[in-house]
DNA sequence: TGACGGACCTATCGGTGTGATATATCTTGC
DNA sequence: GCAAGATATATCACACCGATAGGTCCGTCA
């Protein structure tokens, strides 16, 4: 029985207290999301096999009246969590970015189409680093009562990430007006 | 009859000459396969729907007897790539990383680990800057031929995106050394 | 000559993940 | 008491990926 890595994603969710599968998809939607994001489609039927291959536990919660299951990692669970967090070799990594990627097929834009392009990725990149520092007071919060540093860690990389690309965005507009300057002058 | 992101992809590769599925293939893996990967299974039908709407044309090339088929972007091709590439709105993009998802759920490691996780992607990045670094001489000579100034200009971006995470490894390791040495003294 | 490896080329398939949505229940505010 | 919205589970059509099947052509070395 293997498990996923939207399988470690739960593991890891459950490791800090039981949740239902809604609560795990609303926290990963503030947190993981950013760097890796989980969908209902993926949760419930993982639920089941992580349920069967006995590194989680579901409970009816019929505490207050509401219909739902809550999950707690067993002792496996933890292990395999573990395990996986240690385990030497290819980490995945994938990008798709539909700025970048228009960006290279951009020369056949004339020049001013080129710039403003290049204003579209600023203001997404700008906006989602605004949205990530929104959410940093409430991970702060949060690492000071779990004594957990990484999420917040984590949280000033997707900053940082954001950040990178806006500043990429300014030096490629620098790049672009000297190359034109020098070669497209009428 | 929708375009595809991939359809675009496809128009993109064709507006700089005709080529064969193969031959797009090819050319993505050595380009747009680190912000945008494409594959044989998205490539063959989008080949099919994209001459259906005639925006390319394919011809069978008997020149050298091997059975291929050769595409050629047409003018409504070229008008629709233009389109896509000044369309406003949001533009789509995600990002998978297990190194920072890793990270993220870290705190369930001891200090020793969590160093090693951070040397492990750091790893992984250089490599690919340096893959990519591999690949820019010939990019910088395609420039000088074609004029093209944007495929380089977004070879560097992906150079400088894989730097950013060297170098936030070497942040993150700076900061878990200050933290642990305050909190974590035994 | 002819066997073989490697490059070229088209095509498909199983499995995974996404985004949207259906269905239902409970809580809150008015 | 009722509308709006949060909570909760579940599914479906679609897109995409990686691997591979199935085939042709070319150079080269014995």
């Amino acid at each position: 029985m293997e498990v996923g890595k939207t399988g470690y994603v739960i593991l890891g969710m459950l490791y800090k207290g039981p949740k239902s599968g809604y609560e795990i998809k609303a926290k990963a939607d503030v947190s993981t999301r950013f760097f890796w994001a989980i969908s209902y489609g993926q949760i419930y039927p993982e639920l089941r096999r992580l349920e069967q291959a006995g590194l989680i536990e579901g409970e009816a919660d019929a505490g207050n009246g509401r219909q739902r299951r809550v999950f707690s990692i067993t002792a496996s669970g933890e292990d395999a969590l573990r395990e996986w967090l240690k385990r030497p070799g290819e980490l995945h990594s994938e990008l798709r970015h539909e700025g970048v990627l228009r960006l290279f097929f951009a020369d056949a834009l004339d020049r001013d189409e080129r710039i403003e392009l290049l204003n579209q990725i600023r203001v997404k990149h700008t906006r989602m680093r605004e949205e990530l520092a929104g959410i940093e007071p409430a991970a702060t919060a949060l690492a000071e009562e779990t004594g957990d540093a990484m999420p917040l860690l984590t949280l000033e990389t997707g900053i940082a990430y954001q950040q990178f690309f806006v500043d990429q965005c300014d030096r490629l507009e620098r790049r672009l007006a000297e190359t034109e300057s020098t070669t497209g002058g009428s």
